[in-house]
DNA sequence: ATTCTTACA
DNA sequence: TGTAAGGA
């Protein structure tokens, strides 16, 4: 299931048919891209060219603004998910090592007690 | 015809 | 954010 993401990737729709699918305006788009909410990719003519991961970013950023969230408040949003992102690679190369097991025992030990609510931290399953 | 950058009676 | 100007 990996060609649907390579596909939603490539970088294919001129501004004007990515305006059509979003309506935002050229001026908004490029204003989104200069706040590095998305980088489209340029073609030899210097053009940008977007993908429908783009497409996805932008109907997502208009979403963020209809919802009062500023420019500041969007870039924390993507901030904080590149880094889980990162956390998650981390933790996916990085076999658990003998204090992770003893964090991991004790957490479910004080979970057995009642002591806790929500799931917390999660840890590689293989 | 489209898109790009820069700038603001 | 819109829009005009001047080039590609």
């Amino acid at each position: 299931m990996k060609e649907k993401e390579l596909r939603r990737s490539l970088a294919v729709l001129p501004i004007g048919t990515v305006m059509k699918l979003t309506n935002l305006s050229a001026r908004q788009i490029r204003y989104y891209e200069e706040q590095d909410l998305i980088h489209p990719e340029r073609n030899a003519g210097n053009r940008r060219m977007f993908s429908l991961n783009d497409v996805d970013r932008l109907l997502e950023i208009k979403d963020y603004l209809a919802d009062g969230i500023n420019m500041a408040g969007i870039k924390a949003i993507y901030a904080q998910q590149a880094q889980e992102a990162q956390q998650k690679e981390a933790d996916r190369a990085r076999p658990l090592t003998d204090n992770d097991v003893r964090r991991i025992l004790h957490d479910e030990f004080l979970n057995l007690g009642g002591l806790t609510s929500n799931q917390g931290p999660q840890y590689p399953t293989h």
